[in-house]
Parts: C-alpha cells; sequence; structure tokens
DNA sequence: GTATGTTGTAACTTTTTTGATTACAACTGC
DNA sequence: GCAGTTGTAATCAAAAAAGTTACAACATAC
C-alpha cells in the first residue's frame, strides 16, 4: 500500500500557513478549501502537528501558526508527527512464519536488517527535506506567476 | 500505511524454494505451510513471481523452482513484482488541491521531485540486496541450528 | 454575559485494500 | 480415468483512511 496522504496534506498545510500568515487568519476551514478535504481531516492534522511541536493552533479565535523555524522542520519530521506508518515501521511481516519450518524459524532474523536499511535509506532522505526549501520554491513559483 | 506483506512472503517463498529444492516437491501447499498463509495467498505470489520471470510453476504435477540466478534477483526486482504499491507510486497525494490557491496550484510541482528523490533512496537501497544474499544467510543460519 | 466563530474530539459511514476461504476448471503423469 | 496440483474467479471479513455530522469547550467582541 501507498503510504498515507497524510503527509502530502501535512506539507501543504503548512505551505498554506506560512504562504498566508499575516494577510489571513489561516483556520481549518481556510485550509479545507485550499486542500481540499473536510476541515475535520485538517483539524486532527493539525492537533499531531500540535503534538510534535511544529505548529500551535489558538482554541477560541482560531488561526494556526509556524512554532519552529523552517530549517529545522524536515518532512521526516512531518511524516513522524502525522504517523504514515504504523508503529513506525514501514514494512508490513507476515506474522506467523512457521517455528518448525528451518526458513520460517529463520526469516526474520535474517530480512529485519535488510527491511531496517532500506527504510533507513528512505528516511535519510526524508531528513535533507526542510519547510525551508519547501516554502521557497513555492513562493518563488507563486511569485513567477503573478 | 505500511508496505504490504506480500513483500516479505514473496522472499520467505524464494527461500523456501532453495532450500527445500531436490529435496521436497515445492508445492503451494507446502509453502503454505511454512509461512501460514492460505495456498491462495501463495499461488497468487507465484503467479506474479512467474510473470516477472523469476520462477516457473509446473502445473499439473506441481512444483515451483527459481530460473533466475539469485544473484539477479533484487528485493527491488520482488518488489515490482509482487504490485506492494499502485502504479509505482510510493506516496499518495491528496486528489484535488484546490487551483485557485497560490499553494494549492504549485504544490505539486514543488514536492513530485521531492518525493521522488525519497522514493529512490529507497528503492536504491533494495537494488543492493540479492536473493543470493539472503538465501547464503538463510542456509548459513539453518546450518548452524542443526 | 451573551453571541459569534472556532477548535478538539467522538461517533458513525463509506470506500478501499488486504488477505482468507471456497470452489472448480484445466492440467500432468501414472 | 484417477490423484494431485495449479490458476483463477467469486465471495467474505478485517483493517485503515477519509468524509461527515455533531457538539462541548473555548476566546473574543460587543
Amino acid at each position: 500500500m501507498q503510504i498515507s496522504s497524510r503527509l502530502t496534506i501535512a506539507i501543504h498545510i503548512l505551505a498554506c500557513i506560512e504562504t498566508f500568515k499575516g494577510e489571513h487568519k489561516v483556520t481549518s476551514d481556510f485550509l479545507a478549501g485550499s486542500v481540499n478535504v473536510n476541515s475535520v481531516v485538517i483539524r486532527r492534522l493539525l492537533s499531531r502537528l500540535k503534538a510534535a511541536g511544529i505548529v500551535d493552533v489558538t482554541r477560541g479565535t482560531g488561526g494556526a501558526e509556524i512554532i519552529r523555524p523552517l530549517d529545522k522542520i524536515t518532512m521526516l519530521d512531518i511524516y513522524h508527527a502525522v504517523d504514515c506508518v504504523e508503529s513506525g515501521e514501514l514494512f508490513h511481516f507476515h506474522e506467523n512464519p512457521n517455528q518448525k519450518c528451518p526458513v520460517g524459524r529463520n526469516i526474520h532474523t535474517v530480512l529485519d536488517d535488510k527491511l531496517d536499511r532500506v527504510q533507513q535509506a528512505m528516511e535519510n532522505e526524508m531528513k535533507r527535506i526542510t519547510m525551508a526549501d519547501l516554502i521557497a520554491e513555492t513562493k518563488s513559483l507563486i511569485h513567477n506567476q503573478t
């Protein structure tokens, strides 16, 4: 299966908050309009980003803001914040290989560190991408369109 | 979401075929017993591995064998063969960002090549792992247990 | 202190995907 | 023809994601 769109939506959310700060109050309704999903989906993601210390959301009056320096927010941070894969394991291992079979007994041992290497490769690349990069590029694109 | 256990099951299947060749006829029922899943699941995976030119399955009399040199079967080959992610895209992008919003209009452009870099990093690491490695390690573990 | 607009969250539904299961036609070799 | 097996379709159940409705908690303005 694919990695949940929660990741791309969360990045979209952060890009919006940064782009429109000062201009509009960035509420979950406003964000829902840009992303084109239900506002509850937005609020659920904002709540996870808040728990991760990336954004702050003000109750009552409304509006979200980013509270961590953009170059200190990596794609990996967001990926972890929105919990795209259960228990941090990218690969789903079949649960009950037959322990009486010599292969079934050892398949976990053989595969675990290999799968971990693959996951690490992916996460390392995610670490290299920051919201500062993404927002700089977004702003530059927007600038060239106006 | 996690990547389907089809990958780890397929690897388990290949390890079994190689380990037991000559000793037993490796049927889908035999494999189902080692992996501990329904034999139809095994047959479906074998059929994909066959389509990818990795194994051959003999109808009627039964039994599967590996027809590609083990060091030419990478984890990426298997991953692709069993189609763990739809249309080869690891990340699911939210479908309809609002084109009237400057961020919604550009988010795809900004993210696509970054997501691709991450996917490439993962696939490159998968390319480095071959069935030859996995089977050598499995056999060595089995040997030390007897 | 009430009205307004918003967040946080629970509950329920729909959709999608996986994997389990049953069933059976097609095939091979004895 | 018989036994054992593969290939595949059809159906089902379980899990997860996302959509939706609903509403209490909250902050601010008046």
